[in-house]
RNA sequence: GGAGAGAUGGCAGAGUGGUCGAAUGCGGCGGUCUUGAAAACCGUUGACCUCUUACGGGGUCCGGGGGUUCGAAUCCCUCUCUCUCCGCCA
């Protein structure tokens, strides 16, 4: 969430920002800080009361090592009145902070200063693009037709055993994935990340920390038993990990990659681009999540688009790089760039890597700090990637590389399958 | 799932209901000594909120929440987590 000091410090700014995420928070942000101002006021003369009930009580401590108990009669009657006045000041110090709690939580992070104040995915801007878009089929087949012919994926099956948007992945088809997992977590490990293996659900705190909650609980599937979410994404877990932790400036910028499964209801997108593996309910991916401090993030972002780019590269597609309008970036994000590839079945952009910087939206809601070398503490600056997202990257894979004998694996790819071939 | 024990500062580990934000040790930082380092010695070392131009105050925090009391790290209730034993089991 967006820190108090931030809005303090320049309201109008703030405003600005917001709208270009087409929020008009104008109400909202001066109602912010009313009630900082009241709850502050309150704060004062709830400590002056307490502090004079702290006062007594010592003075009562002291009277009572005397022996003259007697004496302390007169105090302990204005202390039971102290506190009186007390409860009622903290109970309206309480509501103040959490009408002011609730209204900041539910405020998205503000933007970039460069971020276009476009409205939906029409409006974000390519960033460039690589080289040509081949099609070496004349009327190249889209992957479902692709991995029904070569039996790689069976989407009926996984129908059957649990619904739509779990696919089964066999023969060739599950070996590929296997593959495509450890080549991007290999990858990882050379360019400095280290390999975490996180759990897949986790609780309420972590869901809120890396702003999943509240905001996106309906994408989230929970297991009322146990009061746990399955995770979206290994960015929860992962950036979880450094939740309520104070880092040395030695420990940064720290980089952790984790391979997980990703579970996402994907309530209310039926019917859009839900065709194969264009759109999952629980689908692979490797993501890479940076802590760094504030002054190194945004060059820690171009790093790590940089980073996905030569992984696609070395896999061969054609890909493009998006850089989110204001309508299309999402609650937690200050910038976020898409990179897409090119699925020539499809003949179609699919979003395979979506990377952000979220500054200190995520790090204030989790209290992830790191003190400098003057010792001073501050929040430290989260930002994540998917280093890749499998399905779609499948798919762009089968679609492009698609030949009337069958589907050519990338060079970068056949250490890892075993095969250079599907038939 | 059943029974028991526990949760204190970066770590280890004391703590009688009263001046305890908390002994002590280790670690960290600064200094003395040294050509330099180590050792030794001395000092220092939590987070958050808030008042004040400043100097400097006040408040909260001993796993979370609630209660008893003039006063709680210490007593009571409750939740969570950890450990040990038993059961079940990949």
């Amino acid at each position: 969430m967006i820190t108090l000091s931030q809005i303090r410090e320049n309201p109008e700014q703030v405003i600005q920002r917001l709208a270009i995420k087409h929020i008009d928070a104008i109400a909202t942000i001066h109602q912010i800080l009313d009630l900082d101002d009241r709850k502050k006021t309150a704060q004062k003369k709830l400590d002056d009361n307490l502090s004079q009930s702290n006062a007594i009580a010592k003075e009562i401590g002291i009277i009572f090592k005397q022996g003259k108990a007697a004496d302390a009669d007169l105090l302990k009657e204005k202390s039971a009145n102290l506190k009186n006045v007390a409860k009622e000041l903290s109970s309206e110090f309480d509501r103040l902070k959490e009408e002011l709690d609730a209204l900041l939580v539910a405020l998205p992070n503000v933007p970039h200063s460069s971020i276009k104040p476009g409205r939906t995915a029409e409006d974000n801007e390519i960033i460039r693009s690589s080289g040509e878009v081949f099609t070496k089929e004349a009327a190249p087949l889209p992957h479902w037709d692709l991995s029904a012919r070569y039996d790689l994926i069976d989407f009926g099956l996984g129908s059957k055993i649990t619904g739509a948007g779990f696919p089964v992945y066999k023969k060739q088809g599950a070996r590929l994935q296997r593959a495509l997992i450890n080549f991007f977590l290999d990858q990882a490990l050379a360019a400095g990340y280290q390999e975490i293996q996180p759990p897949y659900l986790v609780n309420e705190a972590s869901a809120f920390g890396t702003g999943q909650l509240p905001d996106k609980d309906a994408q989230m599937y929970y297991v009322q038993l146990d009061d746990l979410y399955l995770i979206p994404t290994a960015e929860v877990p992962v950036t979880n990990l450094y939740r309520d932790q104070i880092l040395k400036v030695d420990d940064l910028p720290v980089k952790n990659v984790a391979y997980s499964a990703c579970f996402r209801r994907e309530a209310g997108s039926y019917g859009k681009d839900v065709r194969g593996l264009n759109r999952l309910h629980q689908f692979d991916k490797v993501e890479i999540v940076q802590i760094t401090r504030p002054e190194y993030s945004y060059r820690t972002l171009e790093e790590m688009v940089q980073y996905v780019t030569g992984l696609l590269e070395k896999l061969e597609l054609p890909y493009r790089v998006v850089k989110l309008c204001g309508g299309d970036i999402s609650f937690a994000s200050a910038m976020t760039y898409d990179m897409e590839v090119f699925a020539a079945g499809q003949q179609k952009w699919l979003e395979v890597s979506s990377v952000s910087n979220f500054e200190t939206f995520q790090s204030n809601r989790m209290k992830l700090r790191f003190k400098d070398e003057t010792g001073k503490t501050a929040l430290a600056h989260t930002l994540n990637g998917s280093a890749l997202a499998l399905p779609r990257i499948v798919a762009a894979l089968l679609e492009d590389n698609q030949t009337a004998e069958g589907i050519r694996i990338p060079a970068a790819l056949i250490p890892f399958t075993g095969f250079d071939f599907i038939k």
